[in-house]
RNA sequence: GAUCACGUAGCUCAAAUGGAUAGAGCUACUGCCUUCUAAGCAGUAGGUUACAGGUUCGAAUCCUGUCGUGAUCACCA
């Protein structure tokens, strides 16, 4: 066996070159795999080359073809069609790309080992998980395992805004109108009890405000019930002692709903921070700020940053009272972070209604001088909306994630009796009712909007989570099915002449690597689950079309069956990374 | 109004960061189960990539402008 097939065509290329033409060091090479409907399986795109040795592409492409051609003891053909260079695998060395994925090191990445942090979801602590905090959750935690399939030490963390007046809207209307009844008397999740309370109060908010002219908009600050809530604010930051226990009591209500979500998902965290914990980090900073006048005070004693050469406004750090504001403690978190935990990379992971107030966040650490602000970087998605338009919790469409995850469970139960359902397990009917819900969110685009429409539900046909599900359970029944027919030989397959469908399938298989990193290099698990759909889908055209399985041909069958196999790992060690459970019959 | 993001088939989404003839699914119609799972496969139909310029060998992708949608523009979070 020769050791060029494990060399990879791009070194031996970037060889080529650099003794073809003694360019040293030898320029970025553009390599793409080849469009489907061309002959080859590597692409070289002379047409910057070209510019460089000054020399027509097509006898560059010529050149250095027949130089990798030879390297590879014409195991690689090669063909030019305009500037491009196709390099042409062999069966030979289809086989060899399959039998190097055989090995377990081929899914082993060190591609790097940095830190990492990555903080998401985090809710506040007074109505349920949304769709929103859903697309929220489900990229952060995909990412994470994306993360460290590549070889990162990931920390995931939430934070849980458990403080503010937000906090005293639903404690209030509790106080006066629960009666004293806990979630358990009343048989609902603690979130959903407390969330019930807090729009309590923004429907006698409302109400309140109905009256008020538009004049005078100022008055609506003014109307009682706020009154009441933010006196009941101010007896929270003088740690009131009833007013502390009510709290505690409720916030660990809605924590415990939380959890239930989480655990349905398959979600959770290294550890949680409560903002009311710190909320206060971060005054020090401005003050070391104040000193080397990076941030200067105003006449009314708030203190402020001039961002306005960075084409940003000026920016409130701390309030006339000497409060502290988000920033404040964004500020403070992130310097806390970094100290502590001695990262190497913080990811965000928030909607992009926060755009501007990350932009401003690291604007002013990098001003503050901290040299890891480019380890910083802010996770931007577009929202969830519904057919009818923005969830807007005053609009009251607000579709929670519990109601979404019990109805998926139910339409894949639904759905699935009529079908010759194997396992007829109420846990397959969840795997798959999730992880329909998980493919659909993760497979879109974390910067385009999702437009969510709950009466469609969720397709279980064509680009979906189940539709993988099944091509995974039927590779799963394919093996099966080959130990009582066939027998295992030894490798012996560079006999074997290789149809379209078996280089297909070794081709898209090969790039798993290739598609992991991409991933990862863009914090973007949709690119993840587009190729795992892609892989299904080849695969699906391959079972049709060939028969796998022959007792007949026997070294063939054992071929095919490694390729199978090397299907179904590639399949589940993909979901797997996007959150997805999978089952192994269906 | 200003700033930012997005605009691709009727609908939902892709397109290897500037590469070859822009691809899938849904929907509609036509075929394929005595044979490894038909939740599948094969086929037909559907496009001036919002519009107009520009940059170069080459643009859905980069630049400028216009239009549309959304987000942000608090001593809120």
């Amino acid at each position: 066996m020769n050791d060029h097939f494990f060399q990879s065509i791009e070194e031996i290329t970037k060889e080529s070159i650099s003794c073809l033409y003694k360019i040293n060091p030898s320029p970025k090479l553009k390599f793409q795999y080849t469009k489907k409907n061309c002959l080859g399986d590597l692409t070289l795109i002379l047409f910057p080359l070209s510019k460089i040795i000054n020399k027509h592409v097509e006898k560059i492409g010529y050149e250095i073809g027949n130089y990798v051609k030879n390297r590879f003891d014409q195991s690689i053909q090669f063909s030019i069609v305009g500037g491009f260079l196709n390099f042409i695998f062999t069966n030979d060395y289809y086989i060899h790309i399959l039998m190097n994925m055989l090995n377990p090191d081929f899914y082993k990445f060190k591609i790097s080992s940095k830190k990492i942090m990555i903080e998401y979801s985090s809710p506040n602590a007074n109505k349920p998980l949304h769709l929103g905090h859903l697309r929220n959750a489900l990229l952060g935690s995909s990412l994470s395992n994306i993360l460290e399939a590549v070889g990162h030490k990931v920390t995931k963390i939430q934070i849980i805004n458990d403080r503010g007046i937000h906090i005293c809207k639903s404690m209030l209307c509790w106080k006066k109108f629960g009666s004293d009844q806990t979630p358990n008397d009343v048989q609902m999740k603690g979130d959903h009890f407390v969330g019930k309370y807090y729009h309590l109060f923004e429907n006698l908010y409302q109400n309140e405000i109905k009256h008020i002219s538009k004049k005078d908009p100022e008055q609506k600050v003014d109307v009682p019930i706020l009154k009441e809530a933010r006196s009941l604010l101010k007896k929270w930051e003088n740690r009131d002692h009833q007013t502390m226990h009510l709290w505690k009591k409720m916030n660990e209500w809605v924590y415990s709903g939380f959890e239930k979500t989480y655990k349905d998902l398959g979600i959770c965290f290294d550890w949680t921070e409560y903002e009311s914990d710190i909320f206060q980090i971060g005054r020090d900073i401005v003050q070391e700020g104040l000193y080397k006048k990076i941030f200067y005070q105003k006449q009314d004693g708030s203190i402020c940053i001039d961002l306005t050469k960075d084409g940003f406004d000026e920016k409130l750090l701390l309030r006339s009272d000497q409060t502290s504001l988000y920033i404040t403690q964004d500020i403070g978190n992130a310097v806390e972070r970094f100290r502590k935990h001695k990262i190497d990379r913080l990811i965000y992971i928030v909607g992009k209604e926060q755009d501007y107030h990350f932009q401003v966040l690291f604007k002013i650490l990098k001003r503050l001088g901290y040299l890891w602000v480019d380890k910083l970087h802010h996770l931007s998605y577009e929202m969830v909306s519904l057919p009818s338009g923005k969830m807007k919790s005053r609009k009251g469409n607000v579709v929670n994630a519990d109601n979404i995850i019990v109805n998926m469970i139910k339409i894949a139960e639904k759905k699935f009796l009529k079908k010759s359902l194997i396992d007829k397990k109420k846990e397959s009917y969840k795997i798959l009712g999730l992880g329909a819900l998980k493919f659909y969110f993760l497979k879109i685009d974390p910067k385009k909007e999702i437009i969510f429409d709950t009466n469609k539900s969720i397709d279980m046909k064509g680009n979906t989570g189940t539709y993988i599900q099944y091509t995974y359970s039927r590779i799963r029944s394919i093996e099966k099915k080959f130990f009582d027919v066939c027998s295992i030989t030894h490798y012996d397959w560079f006999t074997i002449t290789l149809n379209t469908y078996e280089k297909c399938m070794i081709k898209i298989l090969q790039k798993y690597p290739f598609v992991l990193n991409k991933s990862y290099l863009n914090f973007n698990p949709s690119l993840l689950a587009n190729y795992i759909y892609e892989v299904s889908k080849l695969f699906n055209h391959f079972y049709q079309n060939k028969k796998l399985i022959n007792p007949k041909n026997v070294i063939r069958s054992n071929f095919r069956m490694n390729l199978v196999h090397i299907t179904g790992n590639t399949i589940k060690l993909g979901m797997n990374l996007l959150g997805i459970d999978m089952i192994e019959r269906m």
